[in-house]
DNA sequence: TTTTATCGTATGTACTTACATAATACCAAT
DNA sequence: ATTGGTATTATGTAAGTACATACGATAAAA
């Protein structure tokens, strides 16, 4: 494989370093177990000094993707991949659906705001770039269940006046040619607070499961940031896994 | 705060220099948003170069605890409590040795006991036969964040003499030729009740994560059912997924 | 008062040099 | 065949230097 980086670009020699590095990783190759490239070598074959090159190699030996030994070298560390039925993960109305639950919304809001920091560093923009926040309260016909308040990313291409009732994914396919391809999500409990208690018609201070979603198109680039508050009693989640 | 380094110490000045700054993101003065010392500052401050800090830093920064910014500075962003992946799911302990944290039981009982009807309906036993319940409260070495009670099938041929120190699967794995093959969760949030409370070291009424476990071994036999009761405030649950 | 330009600050990038250390290969001695 | 010593190999640690760049503060101009 002819590895080499390109000197005259604006991305940094490490970074490109990493990308290529990367790709050397999923190569079946070096999926064996077979050693890279040492350091010195790979690094003048580069054209590139060691030092930068360890700064790629640090991140990936943090990430777990790499294991390096003293006077042996560099491979692939072992993953034990396993496959998970969340992997066809849905929008909600897609997800009640496949529950058998009629659902419908009980609110919809449509704003432009300015992300915060830890949602700038998320989307890779500045605070002072605007983006479209979607505000929407969710349940089943007789009362709400869920608070939804969703961010994308500018370069999805929403302009606000999109049909918001259809499912969310299917929309952006259809409309912006975005595929929403990943989804990470951290779901932790926490109390219902007074405007979490009144909008899902609860008591405050009584449970609640809050779901973020980082949803992110092709090649990792982030599209969406979703956050969900289930009222407890109404909602579990529920994640199937496999051993490799 | 007094900063220093062992120059005289086998452990790598970067390492220490790492362990130096995890003690200044946990302070409360820094916790508040406040600027850490400039690279240069720190670096003469404690008689090492600013390359060696940057490595310690660049660790840290990628760990998501700090954030930087050029011609600003470094600062805290908010720390990351304790998370789980379901997508390489894993016993506790291998859970925990994972993500670098060190943990401990608090509590450990071994017990049979007579299943509930939902239990013996998952085990397909009656209920009149006595399985084996295991009661484990677990935590970082100085405060438990988590209550389990685990329950076997006696298929899995479980003495109760066994060493429940060690990680779970692995000893079914080596001792009881039991593989522990497919895990189904359901997440929820609920308020912890008077003796989660207490066994937690928690208040009344504070937000919990229930995490309730269904191991299947080979050809979907079920093996064990565990529950798993999280403080919410050190505890969050992660989910990576990606479209088929 | 607002806008623009400039400057200072602190981090980001990159390199070179030097030495330490763990793992392995090889060879000699038994 | 086994053991111990040595050399080689490749990564790990560390320092110092130089320059680039983004950010915020300040002053000048409009």
């Amino acid at each position: 494989m002819k590895l080499s980086i390109d000197h005259k670009s604006p991305v940094p020699l490490h970074l490109q370093a990493e990308t290529l590095l990367r790709k050397l990783i999923e190569s079946p190759e070096y999926q064996s177990g077979k050693l890279l490239p040492i350091e010195i070598e790979l690094a003048q074959q580069l054209g590139i000094s060691r030092t930068t090159l360890r700064q790629a190699l640090n991140k990936l030996v943090y990430e777990g993707l790499l294991i390096r030994k003293k006077g042996v070298g560099t491979r692939v560390l072992e993953q034990r991949s396993v496959s998970s039925k969340s992997k066809n993960w849905l929008s909600f109305s897609q997800e009640m659906q496949a529950r058998g639950i009629v659902t419908r919304n009980f609110e919809l809001h449509v704003s432009w705001v300015y992300p915060d920091e830890r949602l700038a560093i998320f989307f890779g923009i500045n605070t002072d770039k605007k983006i479209l926040k979607l505000v929407r309260l969710r349940g089943k016909t007789d009362a709400p269940f869920v608070y939804f308040e969703s961010y994308f990313h500018p370069n999805v291409g929403l302009t606000g006046e999109e049909d918001f009732t259809r499912p969310l994914y299917e929309m952006l396919e259809k409309e912006h040619a975005v595929i929403a391809a990943i989804s990470k999500e951290e779901i932790s409990a926490i109390l219902a607070d007074k405007f979490i208690a009144e909008k899902l018609e609860y008591e405050v201070g009584s449970p609640v499961l809050l779901r973020k979603r980082f949803v992110f198109g092709k090649a990792e680039r982030p599209i969406e940031y979703n956050l969900g508050f289930y009222k407890a009693d109404s909602f579990v989640y529920t994640v199937e896994s496999e051993r490799g």
